[in-house]
DNA sequence: GTGAAGGGCCAC
DNA sequence: AAACGTGGCCCTTCAC
């Protein structure tokens, strides 16, 4: 272990780990800690491509740089043990900025878990309440919290080079030392805002993600391609025919024979529909064109080539190249609070977008000898909207454990459940998942063919069948114009910013504010329930691999998927009952060897 | 050339 | 009077 002497300007004490003795020392005095700043330098950004170089810890007065350069193969190596216990330890809280990435390289470089962590960054996310204008990098938020300015020039320095300099090292020291004074800051913050529950709901799922990613997900990539392929075919083909059919409309093109037009541009197309004759509408958005297909058979032609040209572009060639040539998996990024509500967000890709189809979903598949398990939530936003309102024909409608959007078609037409027709039933579901989004009446009849009046009479019904449902909506409705916040079962919260004398911006804002509880809580028990499952895999073959919304998957050997398939279960509906205690939370989950089942 | 904005569309 | 919530990705268009 080497003193170093600090610059000046820097105040910096800290103290470089070369050896196993001086790894012993250093872990001895951290532990005298309730709290470490923490921090990791690494060389590249994505860890199955770099190094791990350093890792800090402080104490606030004096900070420990472990160069593990030093330490032979990082993984393995027994001189590192204590730093290992340390880390995995949750009883010592280590305070980091972004902590998923340190967590990540951790993780895959170590070879440990890191436990007890706060991360500043999805405080600082959580303390903002969806204000988009505030910014969260490490530097911002010391700023925001501390009013510290950092200086973040040595990040992109180079963190391979054999010795590292004076510079380098007291940055790095710098990086951790700074983070104790911004948990100060920022705990009382949390504490004030009634945030510090969901704060520890996101902190405790850190480690869940971060392995997340690092497992990656299969695709099978010849399956992939073979799909590609059949897409490709309709794609040329489609794209011929609806090229000649809007030809027709072109004064050129009986005389220089095919006019070409470039199918993806929104301006030449609508123009030469025009020429047509066709009256386009404002919006060429599919269901804007679909009434008008019947009668233009070129307008079908467009919705089956923009299909065509949408399955290509978008879940095509592109995807295969995010295979990570270390593993052969793809490793997407997963923003933890993606959305102010707290859902997640993905991207590179984005797995939770990938169509429904069969010939999608099955490329996604166990690697051979494994298994995906897979369990989702059964019609959780409208289970928290029972439970939320209390509304006793809504829960009956759960208890039955019946077709649930026949069992309020029965209850909304007043019929027998058995003689609940298929267009009652298709109406009360189209009604059950518009309210959570609080559709009006206009949209409702757009969805379903029905007048503006019989939409407002079904409606009526509607709410007159689940009074308390209406009286929370409405009530959840003023709450937020009034209060002009929004919270979930865990705490979230969510500010509202609307001009009051702008009724449409009011209207959106309610909209905004009654449906941000619903789909927040149903965020906050998918993450209560990664953290559950987390702990319930530790030591079997389960691998979480991916997440959309309500819905998780597990991949593990054949041979645990029964057990497996018993804990994901009895996660998620732990999860469920921790937040809602009216209304039964179900999971249903199965055991297959592709995505589509 | 690069980047932002807008339209469109995939998921839940 | 009235317009369904959250995200990301692709393409074109247009400004710099």
């Amino acid at each position: 272990m080497t003193e170093m002497t600090p610059e000046r300007s820097l105040n910096i004490y800290f103290q470089y780990v070369t050896d196993a003795a001086g790894v012993s020392r250093a872990v001895e005095e951290l532990r005298r800690e309730k709290r470490l700043g923490f921090d990791t330098e690494t060389t590249e950004l994505d860890p199955y491509k770099g190094r791990l170089r350093l890792v800090q810890l402080s104490t606030g007065r004096t900070t420990f740089v472990f160069d593990l350069y030093s330490f032979g193969d990082s993984r393995t190596a027994a001189d590192l043990k204590p730093l290992r216990g340390l880390l995995e330890d949750p009883s010592v809280m280590k305070v980091a900025h972004n902590a998923k990435f340190d967590l990540k390289w951790i993780r895959h470089h170590l070879g440990c878990e890191t436990n007890g962590v706060f991360d500043t960054y999805l405080a600082s996310v959580l303390i903002s309440a969806g204000d988009g204008d505030r910014r969260h990098s490490l530097a911002d938020v010391a700023k925001f919290f501390t009013d510290t300015e950092l200086d973040k020039s040595e990040q992109i320095s180079d963190w391979n080079a054999s010795e590292l300099s004076q510079s380098q090292l007291q940055y790095a020291a710098l990086d951790a030392q700074v983070m104790l004074p911004l948990h100060e800051q920022m705990a009382d913050r949390l504490a004030n805002d009634g945030l510090t529950r969901v704060a520890q709901l996101e902190f405790d799922c850190l480690m869940p993600i971060a392995e997340m990613e690092l497992n990656g997900i299969y695709l099978d990539a010849t399956r992939w391609r073979e799909q590609l392929d059949k897409v490709r075919i309709t794609q040329a083909k489609t794209a011929n025919e609806l090229q000649d059919l809007l030809s027709a409309g072109v004064a050129q093109a009986s005389l220089f024979g095919r006019a070409e037009i470039n199918l993806d541009s929104q301006q030449q197309v609508t123009d030469a529909l025009l020429n047509l004759g066709v009256p386009v509408p404002a919006s060429t958005r599919a269901w804007e064109l679909q009434p008008l297909a019947e009668k233009w058979p070129v307008v079908g032609k467009l919705l089956e080539y923009r299909a065509a040209q949408k399955s290509l572009t978008s879940f095509g060639e592109n995807i295969l190249e995010f295979i990570e040539p270390m593993t052969g998996r793809i490793h997407a990024d997963f923003r933890q609070i993606g959305a102010p509500t707290g859902r997640f967000s993905c991207s590179n890709p984005n797995l939770q977008q990938i169509p429904h189809e069969e010939a999608y979903r099955r490329c996604f598949r166990a690697p051979d000898g494994k298994k995906l398990v897979i369990a989702d939530y059964s019609q959780i936003e409208l289970r928290i909207l029972a439970d939320f309102s209390a509304d006793e024909n809504f829960i009956k409608a759960f208890e039955s454990g019946q077709d649930f959007h026949a069992m309020t078609a029965s209850q909304v037409f007043n019929v027998d459940l058995q003689n609940v027709t298929a267009e009652q039933r298709s109406f009360a579901k189209r009604l059950n998942f518009g309210i959570v989004y609080g559709v009006g009446a206009s949209r409702f009849g757009m969805m379903t063919g029905l007048s503006q009046s019989d939409a407002e009479n079904t409606m009526r019904k509607y709410f007159g069948t689940y009074r308390h449902l209406d009286a929370y909506l409405r009530e959840s409705g003023r709450s937020v114009v009034d209060n002009r916040v929004a919270r979930t079962a865990s705490g979230r919260m969510l500010r509202l910013r609307f001009d009051e004398t702008d009724r449409a911006a009011v209207a959106a804002a309610r909209r905004y504010g009654v449906n941000m509880p619903i789909q927040g809580t149903s965020a906050d028990i998918l993450k209560r329930a990664l953290r559950l499952l987390h702990d319930s895999l530790h030591g079997s073959s389960g691998k979480l691999v991916n997440i959309v919304h309500d819905e998780i998957m597990v991949e593990c050997d054949a041979a645990d998927a029964e057990a497996v398939a018993v804990e994901l279960e009895n996660a998620m509906t732990a999860a469920g009952q921790e937040f809602i205690k009216r209304v039964a939370i179900k999971a249903d989950v199965h055991i297959a060897d592709e995505w589509a089942k």
